[in-house]
DNA sequence: AATAACCTCAACCGCCTCGGG
DNA sequence: CCCCGAGGCGGTTGAGGTTAT
């Protein structure tokens, strides 16, 4: 995947890393550290921009990355993050070890994919058809704070079930909650996602984290 | 088997913020 | 203050892969 490789009118190249370039930046930055992202590509060997660099390291050379399929828990833990920071990858990001904004971001718009084609209006046919940016915000089934009941399963676990999402996206100093159950204060929130990653053992394949989820239909879920 | 439709995600673009001069 | 450069961030694009017809 990723773009064709070319060079732009500087003599940049731009478009899809080769291993070769990879090697040699993550090299580098082992070696002597990211002191100046603009500077770096120079010295590195590199006939890339400094963003490129950066980005590639960030959101892919890191040793720290962590790729693959996302748990439930960390499904759960960007809906109610998203729900309560909106917008703000790398806040979120930072709430989740070894991803990055960008990663999250992109799962996040295939989540919303879904809730498009869910109303029966796929982001690609809004393209083909011109629709524009705003015309679809203002298609109420398509607002992508609000947690789409048709489409997306509220997960109950035995450590977040008091949490559920804030349905107008804003920040609050609560995350909303069902009646029947306790108020989460950010703080508290923010301390269950910092203790839930650094003590659960991570397995994409064999989460057990996840037999403590059970599903609620949105008639259940009470949103 | 061929084609269209859809999905995924790496990478780019442009704007914003912040710090130094 | 104001300007400028660097880094950071969010939105968007585009190409390859996958699934449906």
């Amino acid at each position: 995947m990723g773009r064709t490789p070319y060079f732009d009118e500087k003599g940049l190249k731009k478009g899809a890393w080769s291993q070769e370039e990879d090697d040699k930046l993550k090299s580098y930055i082992q070696r002597y550290g990211h002191w100046n992202w603009r500077e770096l590509p120079k010295y590195a060997g590199l006939a890339r921009c400094g963003k490129s660099c950066r980005l590639r390291w960030i959101n892919y050379l890191r040793p720290d990355v962590r790729h693959g399929n996302y748990t439930k828990h960390e499904e759960e833990l960007i809906i109610q993050l998203h729900n309560k920071l909106g917008n703000r990858w790398s806040t979120i990001a930072k709430h989740l070890p070894g991803r990055t904004d960008n990663e999250i971001k992109n799962y996040w718009h295939a989540q919303l994919r879904k809730r498009f084609r869910h109303g029966n209006v796929s982001q690609r046919d809004c393209k083909q058809k011109s629709i524009k940016k705003q015309e679809l915000q203002e298609q109420p089934s398509v607002e992508p704070n609000i947690v789409d009941e048709s489409s997306v399963l509220i997960l109950e676990s035995s450590s977040l079930s008091g949490i559920q999402s804030s349905s107008n996206g804003q920040n609050s100093e609560t995350v909303s909650t069902t009646s029947s159950m306790t108020s989460w204060s950010w703080d508290d929130l923010e301390q269950l996602i910092h203790e839930n990653f650094w003590n659960e053992p991570f397995d994409v394949d064999n989460y057990g984290f996840c037999d403590n989820f059970q599903l609620l239909s949105p008639s259940q879920s009470n949103v």
